[in-house]
DNA sequence: TGACTAAGAGCGTCTTAGCCC
DNA sequence: GGGCTAAGACGCTCTTAGTCA
């Protein structure tokens, strides 16, 4: 598989998780999965050998402070815009 | 299920496939999806039935003329934003 | 502690085979 | 034509049970 072929979601999720000093176990553990199987899915994602779900990754983004965009987008110039991206309080 | 649970996937498939003016049928062939399923398959995922995998994400990014991440943007704010990005050409 | 992985169980997607307007 | 859906087959994810630095 080459390079560009990969998903971005795995690296996305490693660069918001050091910037906020979590461990792979501890942010899995925040965002609802079970103590006993945290390290392994967060290395999974993180490496792409699995993907997560959307209501996972907005799990995330409430963690991270991120939008659930910034996990998906291929380019690092819009990755990081999307990161700064703040939304007009809605209250729904 | 609660509006804010859902994910904006099926939502931005039909926003970017309607401005572009394909069928369901159409795009699904386009991207790949054998011609006998393409329409119940697109169907499924503008109807957050199912959801597509981020290779065919990227089909669809491709087609349509805006990054993948405009895909997974819950604010339509955000996503406006998303789909008038440009990558800066790096000529190296 | 922190990160990682193989392999089977379990669950979500894809195909089939229709439907309606 | 254009869009939609139930249900089973199928393939990917999640859990288990470890390893390694």
């Amino acid at each position: 598989m080459s390079k560009s072929d990969r998903s971005p979601i795995g690296r996305r999720i490693r660069e918001a998780r050091k910037a906020s000093g979590f461990t792979q176990e501890k942010l899995g553990i925040e965002a609802g999965i079970d103590e006993t199987v945290a390290s392994a899915r967060m290395s999974q994602y993180e490496n792409n050998v699995h993907t997560p779900d959307f209501q996972f990754i907005k799990k995330l983004s409430a963690l991270l402070q991120v939008p659930t965009a910034y996990f998906y987008a291929e380019e690092d110039e819009l990755a990081e815009l999307i990161s700064k991206f703040k939304p007009s309080i809605n209250l729904e």
